[in-house]
DNA sequence: CGAAAGCAAGAGCACTGCTCTCGTTCTTGG
DNA sequence: CCAAGAACGAGAGCAGTGCTCTTGCTTTCG
């Protein structure tokens, strides 16, 4: 599959790349409620219909780059797991976790755009999903190696979210205990929590050490989820 | 002050407020991207320009809902707070976490608002850092009148961070030690971690029992700061 | 009472997303 | 190989937006 049959075909996929390109670009200057699809047209050099012969829509081009960003900071996230491949696992946690919030200073506005407010009607199109799991994935996996290695002593759950914590291990999270997988996943809200104050602009003129603070907080959300500091593997 | 002069005083307010309230409804039916001043006038039976009398731009109009916005979430926690004044700390840390959370989802563009992507160019406005620091207060309350009671096991602070903290207990939270200070602070981004996380659908497909999950990571928020369960007030 | 300030209405500008039509160009099956 | 058909870009146009400016009317107050 995908192989290219013509110039016509290769020049959609060029035409479509540099369409999400200029989108990219407006998006990160003016944020996504300034995104215009004339402007990226005009700056395309073309005109504004000829645009929608690739995106049917406004939503739909910025459907595009919420996919885009997702896989970007999912890719992130899971480079910084391999790289730390060697370290105890809470210290993996944390450079995952810091790799993220890097990423997400470094493009504010597409963060925003997946972890703000759903900016449409906010439907969420099946073709997200994939790629919005992928940083979770990256910390169940990092809990899964460790599991094994550590007995790990964590708050009992109560018996209406023990059913679903189970659910939820034997949905996406095989052989992580049930009490670990409950504190994975709020971990994983609260993790994104940090940073979405520091970059929403809930930290002004209250916090100023915010790279140790998310350090530390990450560090405490990693014991939280069973890591010890002093792991061993 | 604030003594009405006349009728046309009077009439001011109430145009005022009926354009709030318009505002608001078409803020909760569509959300804040889709509000429109020319449907709000035309809602109220007036004429596009002449709303301009009463809030000098679309941003201004919403940054009167936001402050509102601030206002209301921060007396649900500032009742709750109250409600629970016998009840042990940890007990009311929740009780003020569920009360938020709680309005949250009854109001959820709203608080996409507030604690969502900053919408316009971002400005934050002086007038709203006052409402918006409400809930932060009630919890730093809370903690306060528990920390003469307990001594409390925290985690230490880095050597960045213990400074930043100590600046921060001084300003507004005396009387709280800089270890349980930093860890309020992180506390309170990631209680609207999780709120956004279920609210703004990151939760979709994959957490179902959230009402059980988000008490039992608030109660784990709660010994994070330093209030044991079975704390003697 | 009369000047001044506050107000609503309307027209208008520049912009947006989106649709439709009309020639042109490329692709492809008979 | 070439004609039918699909894909494409350009342009005009529609309905809607935020916002400004001017024009009269009404309320306030010296």
């Amino acid at each position: 599959m995908s192989t290219i049959r013509g110039a016509r075909e290769r020049a959609r996929i060029e035409v479509t790349a540099a369409i999400k390109d200029e989108a990219r670009k407006q998006l990160a200057e003016e944020g996504a409620a300034k995104l215009s699809l004339r402007a990226v047209a005009r700056e395309l050099g073309m005109v504004s219909s000829a645009l929608y012969r690739y995106f049917p829509s406004r939503d739909d081009l910025l459907t595009a780059l919420i996919v885009d960003a997702f896989d970007a900071i999912g890719a992130v996230a899971e480079q910084a797991a391999e790289r730390t491949e060697a370290l105890p696992p809470a210290g993996r946690w944390v450079a995952v976790a810091c790799a993220v919030r890097e990423w997400a200073l470094a493009h504010p506005h597409e963060y925003a755009l997946i972890y703000g407010s759903p900016v449409p009607g906010y439907i969420a199109p099946t073709d997200t999903v994939g790629p919005a799991s992928r940083v979770g994935l990256v910390l169940i996996d990092i809990v899964r190696s460790a599991v094994l290695a550590d007995d790990l002593a964590l708050p009992p759950l109560a018996d209406e979210l023990r059913a679903d914590a189970e659910r939820m291990a034997a949905d996406f999270a095989e052989g992580v205990p049930p009490e670990a997988v409950a504190a994975l996943v709020a971990a994983w809200a609260q993790l994104f929590g940090l940073i979405s104050f520091e970059l929403f602009g809930q930290f002004n003129r209250v916090v100023e050490a915010r790279e140790p603070l998310f350090r530390q907080a990450a560090g405490e959300l990693a014991r939280s989820v069973g890591l010890r500091d002093s792991g061993t593997a």
